[in-house]
DNA sequence: TTGAAAGCGCTAACAG
DNA sequence: CTGTTAGCGCTTTCAA
């Protein structure tokens, strides 16, 4: 049968007709499925290239049920921490040839309820949920879709599949980097309490400083905001009392560029007198303070690509493991 | 004809059956086209309800000829300038029911070109391309593709519809408010001269000045790089002369928050001895400054929007002016 | 006002 | 080894 193609597009059937085969034949040739002659395969090959045949992906995913397509949701649109994992994923992503829907829902429930209908209807093997707090989920339930779903830096179903940063490990290297220069005093200044990273940060470093046999006085935790103001004002307060600390540790980036701002206010050395750490290696703070700020580095980027992957195992029916995969974070050595 | 539907998802043929019409009517009455009794219409449409029937888009795109469906590249993974404009991108397309694809491409032509491809194959309808700077453009070639292009925040072919912000509109309320705060000899302290911002921001300085009425001394632009450190240098140098400034304009907010700096450990009050004014509006520099950055916020999100609204009409057939559409900056006062 | 039928471009049984 | 055929789910003439 032949047919009459008036677009630009070529179409299989183009092909087909150009190698004088049937499409069944041209599509198997191109799919390297089925069985038949090298020398037809290669010449149908040969002849879709030199057409520019380019397969029509919406029509396959028609027929083969698959659109090698995900939705991403994130909440966050401003934040530094959610572009990182975006670009992870695309990149791990495309690899499989699955391509991202991008759909940025605020903190808008109707919002998000438009995105996800859209996604589904545009038929995506599945969803990636991403945000800016481990501890607040998207304002949308996906618990009971008929995609699977992953969770990367976002609040999370117990039995799903989520992806975050080792907060614990993270901070272990860092109290552990403090304690190899050294350091003895060793006190925690992060953000409020309500966050659960806080939580972990601050567990790990008081476990981490037990364990080697380190004072931890109730005072060595100085919770506040996420601001420099309140690495200014920390420093203020442990400074106005006696046995000042010799390492500080700070929940982020931000504080420790307070702390060091304080502290060379105060002629105090960075680190000759005391050591600071950091947490989020924000290399727009981090490579600002004077000296450099030596920080955990969360590893987004490849938290964001093995989401991607473990969505693309789950889409492929195989079984990935649930709860919680908390990805290692690394130390990055700088001059404080 | 009767069909049978094994899988769960609901489709039109089930709609159809369900309400005892044919598909055909059924298509027309879901998509209001056609002329049908209103009584059928509604019958139709109460069915599809009940049924919970999502139309299948992948279907759907396969006869219209349209996924309502565009492409987004970036360059930018890490910027902060990106994920606003895709922000506003994907917002501005939601309402018309267009999806958009995220696409990380980093500096890398042939990542960029697999990219594109791959959103060719899956029959977007357009293209937006974007990046973190007016004056480079993206590692991949999309002035001859099958489908509209649209350029936001990077640089494009002359005869392109491309979206930037108003550098010069931004810097003259910059300068426009100093000098209504009194200030007579303003400073300009920005980034390197090979950005066109700067190219930009520095002659709109200077022709503000002058048509004020005010003396712009060769002097009065200083170039350097984008950072804090380069605040403190300038005015340290600018306070090691005679006739030092009270006002000054800076290319961006990092530098202005070094200017802010420096001036305070020299014990230079600002506002009161010296206005600062900075660029970006990035909050989380402008707001952590003591006292907090008066600066120029670009609205990149509405430049997303734009842009994507743009594309839209371009899709449709409509036609929008070429060239580089220039969207106006807005002064965010706070207190310097 | 409604419906039958022909596609959109591709894949996958099933025959030959 | 290759081709015929029947869809995937929807839209759209065209005829009734």
């Amino acid at each position: 049968m032949s047919r009459i193609n008036l677009s630009e597009r070529v179409t299989i059937y183009d092909v087909a007709a150009a190698a004088g085969v049937s499409t069944a034949t041209a599509s198997k040739a191109l799919n390297d499925t089925g069985r038949m002659s090298a020398e037809t395969r290669d010449r149908i090959r040969r002849v879709a290239r030199e057409l520019g045949f380019r397969p029509n992906a919406l029509a396959r995913s028609l027929t083969r049920k698959r659109s090698f397509t995900v939705g991403l949701l994130t909440d966050d649109t401003y934040g530094r921490f959610t572009l990182p994992v975006m670009a992870g994923i695309s990149e791990g992503l495309i690899d499989h040839g699955v391509s991202v829907f991008l759909c940025a829902v605020e903190d808008n429930p109707a919002l998000a309820k438009v995105h996800v209908d859209a996604m589904l209807d545009k038929q995506v093997d599945g969803i990636i949920a991403t945000g800016k707090r481990i501890d607040k989920p998207l304002p949308v339930d996906l618990s009971h879709l008929s995609v699977p779903v992953v969770y990367a830096l976002t609040a999370a179903p117990l039995e799903a599949v989520t992806f975050v940063p080792d907060d614990r490990q993270g901070a272990q290297e860092a109290v552990d980097h403090l304690i190899a220069a050294g350091r003895t005093k060793i006190v925690h200044i992060t953000g409020p309490g309500s966050f659960r990273v806080v939580q972990e940060r601050a567990s790990a470093f008081a476990e981490t400083m037990q364990s080697a046999g380190l004072p931890v006085s109730q005072a060595a935790i100085l919770q506040g905001t996420w601001s420099e103001r309140w690495g200014h004002e920390a420093v203020e307060a442990l400074w106005s009392g006696e046995n000042h600390p010799d390492g500080i540790f700070c929940g982020n980036d931000q504080i420790a560029r307070g702390v060091i701002d304080a502290l060379r206010e105060r002629t105090i050395e960075v680190p000759t007198d005391v050591s600071v750490v950091g947490f989020d290696n924000w290399e727009i703070v981090a490579e600002q303070t004077r000296p450099p700020l030596t920080t955990v580095d969360m590893n987004l980027k490849e938290l964001g690509r093995q989401a991607g992957q473990a969505l693309v195992r789950l889409v492929n029916g195989e079984t990935v493991e649930q709860g919680l995969w908390k990805l290692p974070c690394m130390l990055v050595v700088r001059g404080s």
